[in-house]
RNA sequence: GGGCCCGUGGCAUAGACUGGUUAUUGCGCUGCUCUGAUAAGGCAGAUGUCGCGUGUUCAAAUCACGUCGGGCCCA
């Protein structure tokens, strides 16, 4: 436990987090906030689980802080916060590792180099490795989240409720067979996923065949289409063209081509025919269902067997390209992922011949067991003969390849595949995420709601090894099946039974069940799930529902998730999707979608590139709560965000500020022992200073709107909010009125009040920037707030957060310190014009106010205005006290004449920059309404139409502000001389002070040589000023002529003022 | 190929749903200035065809359509 001690001077992250993470830790702090708001209300947080291969980088980084902001939001609201943590531990990315580490060049050669069971236990390793890691930098960051009771998706108990969904669906009807395309490896004899594809493409040499195809009850009439995996025309079911592209259909010789219009003259170019005539020329749609001739309807059984309404005819879909081949596209449904499509929207059966190991099948007699690109040079030949080859040529192309062994893919349909089902479900899964608050709406309304209507049945088998093992056994006799819900169950129904089990492959692969139809024995299908499915039963799976569906009540549905965008299809759709079949209801009520972090490039982060900031170095490098609070402020959650340390550096400033505002406070605090009293706070607040009345009732405001964007979830709103009051009204304004409030004797009510009223706005501000910086909330709460109130908890966590209190709010004052800042730029902006330092006091400012409430808000700042803007008058009048010597100019006001005049404004403009203004004004002040002459039509203006604006004289140095014109009166007087000098010389023995490490209340002995006499005439007039500013024992004022002697002085400077020299010497006493 | 998001000085951003006078803020640059919390702050200056094009309108960063570029998801 780090003691409670005054603060260093520099704020440190790193040391700061370090210790605070100590002192977590040995306190059990996270145990003890969960044990004080356990009679709280329930608010309920569901862990999407990060995957656990792989490390944590800094868009995951992101997306944790949101969560810790939320959950300690409500934690401080004074909710019983649910928050168990959860991994996803299964699926091929790890299995993809493994066999990457250990050498492994195929799948089919897992069981020969290691066994199936040897590999899960490494895969095991591999997700305990990252677990680990995980973890600590969630830690590192802050995240509290209830790690030990962490569901993992590896689990048998969380496994067994993917069954039990399972079995659930199943009898609802929504679990069956269906075929699914899939790239497949036919060396590997497996198929691929998405992101093995796309690593492996690269270039290949195929041949290029354009084929006629011959139209039914036609005369010599041929549709063209073009391929480059000719082996695929055996299986060729249809032909697509795009609804809305324009077909012709050309004469070529004796013969008619169909081909899309865009690509007749390249076609015809490729194959050498000069001479043809346009004959019919129509839109894509027509075409549909002409029917044509298989080319080997001879050769393929399955070609005679079926005849349905669009087997070996024309049909229509967007997928269609003019880009290359001839704009009809060969469609082979078991041999493409779009053609499957069509083929399943047109009603086609599939012809799939083709096994796994990539040679054809007997529905092929031609090709029986021939390896199908050793068939790409027999298949043109054999067109060739039959006359429909229109021409041929080798080209080289993009093709994927196995990533592991370099073999080309192939696309080919699989029966064998389980599928959920959407028919039956759809309209309740639209129905129930309409229910979801989506942040930001269109995330879940548009991109997902979309999407779910439209969602195709959902693949939910995998042939793998590392996943939950689908449940699914099957007769080897009778083919019956049976889908099995739990462990008990399988054991019942198990004729052999495996003494070492788990529920993964391979053990769960050796149970052998007996069949209740035919008494024969059933195995496993050898399929695991989608690991989708894993963690989308989460809802349920996390808290064991089949062993106490109690809690699981308590909870569902959750309050809350966040994850990034790419979840739609991912999680949220696998948790919606589970939770309306087994529960009729969405398992979530809001949803925060997050953007993708990316490099400082705005590139993508990705391994192959090398752009991947990890957590644990960006954690280590800035520090968690500046890369906190970068994170959560910087852009909102559905945007997305540039990671650039940089711009980590420039937020983390504002933390520094905070930092030496709280340096700043304790340091006097000390001095005084003061101690916080909320009573006498709100026992003395009438009898306030401005200033603290503002700060006070800004406070309030501040924490209303807080509150408002967290309730919404909007934390980048609600930490600016809290960053910028902190670095604008705390720092930039309050503090510098305030300073010389501190330099009053030790009971004066003034100072108690300045301490009380800082005290209170660190306590409130530090409670809502937990949210954000926990690290630096603790460690200020702990050794500042703690040091100067009695009877705090032991953490910050342990408060509650600040509501608005109403007896402070002053929206009037407020207001009033608008002006104060426009007063404060416009001043310093007529004095840089004049070049009249600030420090030079100045004969008078006057504001000619904008309305008439800035004058009320003047008037009441008066008292404050003459220190701050360093004037010894300050008046404020309305725009008409002036009129006599001022110059009028003409504003018009667009938004009220635009639509009144339209497009006779420009006219109207330019004429009234013509028009004398004085009188105007007059006429219209008069009768409300004024006449201008504009090309010779008369038009009539009305009060509020235009503005106008006044200069006065040039003797003045003015500036303009949003609440009116400000001049500044640098008339010079021998007082305002001596008194600027004494300012100068003031400051000067300060940065000396400094310079030694005096402490602010060390007395001082003072000798200043001035080198103008004059000077030191103006000096003595504000000697007594000097002297108690400076805290001086004794000072002596000297001219030119005077020889101190220096060496007597501990420390002695010369310093130049414009013309004037003086030389400083100074003793501490 | 489809869907969604984004594009604003050298860099990073606000504003866009609800159109309106001189487009916000920060970094960096220049000059001035302030300071016994501050490695901070203030004032001013230079830097902008608000990706591009067309349309709607008296008026477009904002609305519509198209287009280019980036990102994500799906095929």
């Amino acid at each position: 436990m780090f003691s409670l001690s005054s603060l260093p001077k520099r704020y440190d992250p790193l040391a700061v987090e370090k210790k605070v993470l100590e002192f977590w830790n040995t306190n059990q702090i996270y145990e003890k906030t969960v044990d004080l708001r356990k009679s709280g209300p329930a608010w309920n947080f569901l862990e999407g689980p990060p995957t656990t291969n792989g490390f944590m980088h800094v868009g995951h980084a992101r997306g944790r802080a949101m969560k810790d902001a939320e959950i300690r939001y409500q934690t401080m609201k004074g909710y019983n916060v649910w928050r168990r943590g959860g991994w996803d531990m299964q699926g091929l990315p790890v299995e993809l590792e493994v066999e990457r580490k250990e050498g492994i060049a195929e799948k089919g050669h897992i069981e020969s180099s290691m066994g199936m069971d040897q590999f899960v236990q490494k895969c095991k390793d591999l997700t305990d490795f990252y677990l680990d890691r995980w973890v600590n930098d969630s830690i590192r960051l802050g995240l509290w989240l209830d790690y030990p009771n962490a569901y993992q998706t590896r689990r048998d108990d969380y496994i067994e409720h993917v069954w039990h969904f399972l079995k659930l669906a199943n009898e609802k009807g929504l679990l069956g067979r269906g075929y699914r395309v899939n790239p497949t490896c036919p060396r590997c004899n497996t198929a691929l996923s998405g992101h093995e594809v796309s690593q492996g493409y690269k270039a290949k040499v195929d041949p290029s065949v354009y084929v006629k195809f011959k139209l039914q009850d036609k005369e010599n009439e041929y549709l063209v289409i073009w391929t480059t995996t000719p082996f695929t025309l055996i299986s060729n079911e249809m032909v697509s063209v795009h609804p809305k592209y324009r077909y012709v259909k050309v004469k070529v010789g004796d013969e008619l081509w169909w081909l899309a219009e865009d690509r007749v003259d390249i076609v015809m170019e490729k194959v050498g025919v000069k001479d043809f005539q346009v004959a019919e020329n129509l839109i894509g749609k027509k075409m549909l269902g002409w029917k044509y001739v298989h080319p080997f309807k001879d050769e393929v059984p399955w070609h005679q067997e079926h005849d349905e309404e669009y087997m070996h005819a024309i049909v229509t879909g967007k997928h269609v390209t003019v880009d290359d081949g001839t704009g009809l596209v060969h469609t082979a449904p078991g041999f493409g992922p779009d053609d499957f499509v069509v083929a399943r929207e047109f009603g086609v059966p599939v012809l799939a011949p083709v096994t796994s190991d990539g040679k054809f099948t007997d529905e092929v007699p031609m090709f029986k067991d021939r390896y199908v690109f050793d068939t790409n040079e027999d298949v043109p030949l054999l067109l060739k003969k039959k006359g429909l080859l229109v021409y041929e040529e080798q080209i080289e192309h993009e093709y994927p390849h196995c990533w592991r062994c370099d073999t080309p893919l192939i696309y080919l349909a699989d029966s064998t595949q389980w599928f959920l089902k959407m028919t039956g479900v759809r309209d309740k899964l639209v129905e129930q995420n309409k229910a979801v608050d989506w942040i930001p709406e269109w995330a879940g309304t548009g991109r997902f709601g979309d999407w779910l209507a439209n969602a195709d049945d959902w693949c939910i088998s995998r042939s793998r090894i590392w996943g939950s093992p689908l449940p699914v056994w099957v007769c080897n006799d009778c083919n019956a099946e049976v889908v099995v819900g739990s462990r008990k169950e399988l054991k019942d129904l198990a004729i052999e039974f495996p003494d070492e089990f788990e529920m993964h492959r391979p053990w769960v692969d050796r149970v052998v069940l007996g069949c209740k139809k035919c008494g024969g024995k059933m195995h496993r299908e050898p399929f695991v799930t989608d690991c989708w499915l894993d963690s989308g039963m989460a809802h349920t799976a996390s808290v064991d529902y089949l062993k106490d569906p109690r809690l699981f009540e308590s909870l569902f549905p959750y309050d809350f998730i966040t994850e990034a965008v790419d979840q739609s299809r991912g999680w949220f759709y696998s948790l919606l999707y589970t939770s309306v079949v087994m529960h009729n209801k969405a398992s979530f009520k809001v949803c925060v979608s997050q953007e993708h972090v990316l490099d400082d490039d705005g590139q993508k982060m990705s391994k192959s590139k090398g752009n991947v900031v990890w957590a644990k170095d960006a954690l280590e490098t800035v520090g968690a709560d500046p890369f906190r609070v970068f994170v959560l402020t910087r852009s909102a959650s559905w945007s997305r965000m540039n990671y650039d340390q940089k711009e980590i550096d420039l937020v983390r400033r504002n933390l520094d500020i905070l930092w030496n505002v709280t340096l700043f406070a304790e340091t006097y605090m000390e001095l005084d022992t003061f101690q916080f009293d909320a009573k006498r706070l709100k026992k003395n607040y009438k009898k306030a200073e401005l200033e603290d009345k503002w700060l006070l009732s800004r406070v309030q405001s501040v924490v209303g709107q807080f509150h408002q964007n967290m309730e919404k979830h909007l934390w980048h709103q609600a930490g600016r909010i809290i960053l910028d009051f902190i670095t604008d009204d705390l720092s930039r304004v309050y503090l510098p009125i305030v300073k010389k409030r501190v330099w009053l004797d030790s009971e004066d009510p003034k100072k108690i009040m300045a301490y009380d009223v800082m005290y209170y706005v660190l306590q409130t501000m530090m409670r809502c920037l937990n949210v954000f910086t926990p690290f630096l909330a603790e460690k200020i709460h702990r050794d500042f707030l703690m040091r100067f109130q009695k009877n705090l908890p032991e953490s910050i966590n342990m408060t509650d957060l600040p509501e608005v209190e109403k007896v402070f709010l002053d929206l009037k004052k407020e207001s009033a310190f608008d002006v104060l800042q426009e007063l404060r730029s416009a001043s310093s902006h007529a004095r840089n014009k004049k070049g009249v330092k600030l420090r030079h006091p100045v004969a008078k400012i006057t504001l000619i106010a904008a309305s008439k409430e800035i004058v009320e808000s003047a008037k009441s700042l008066k008292p404050l205005l003459l220190d701050d803007l360093n004037t010894t008058d300050f008046e404020v009048f309305e725009t008409d006290v002036m009129e006599g010597f001022v110059q009028l100019s003409i504003k018009p006001d667009y938004k009220v004449m635009g639509p009144k005049f339209k497009d006779k404004m420009k006219d109207l403009v330019d004429a009234l920059q013509e028009t004398d203004a004085a009188k105007l004004r007059d006429d219209l002040g008069k009768n409300g309404t004024a006449v201008v002459e504009v090309g010779g039509q008369k038009l009539k203006l009305e009060l509020g139409d235009v503005h106008f604006e006044e200069t006065l004289p040039e003797h003045l140095s003015h500036a303009d502000s949003k609440v009116g014109r400000v001049y500044v009166d640098i008339t010079r007087t021998r007082e305002l001389e001596a008194m600027g000098l004494v300012r100068d010389v003031t400051r000067r023995v300060q940065v000396m002070r400094k310079e030694i490490d005096l402490s602010v209340d060390q007395s001082i002995d003072v000798l200043i040589r001035f080198s103008e006499s004059g000077s030191v005439e103006l000096a003595e007039m504000y000697k007594d000023y000097l002297t108690t500013e400076i805290r001086a024992d004794s000072l002596e004022l000297v001219g030119p002529k005077s020889k101190p002697k220096w060496s007597t002085y501990s420390y002695a400077k010369e310093w130049d003022i414009d013309d004037l020299t003086i030389k400083v010497g100074m003793n501490p006493k």
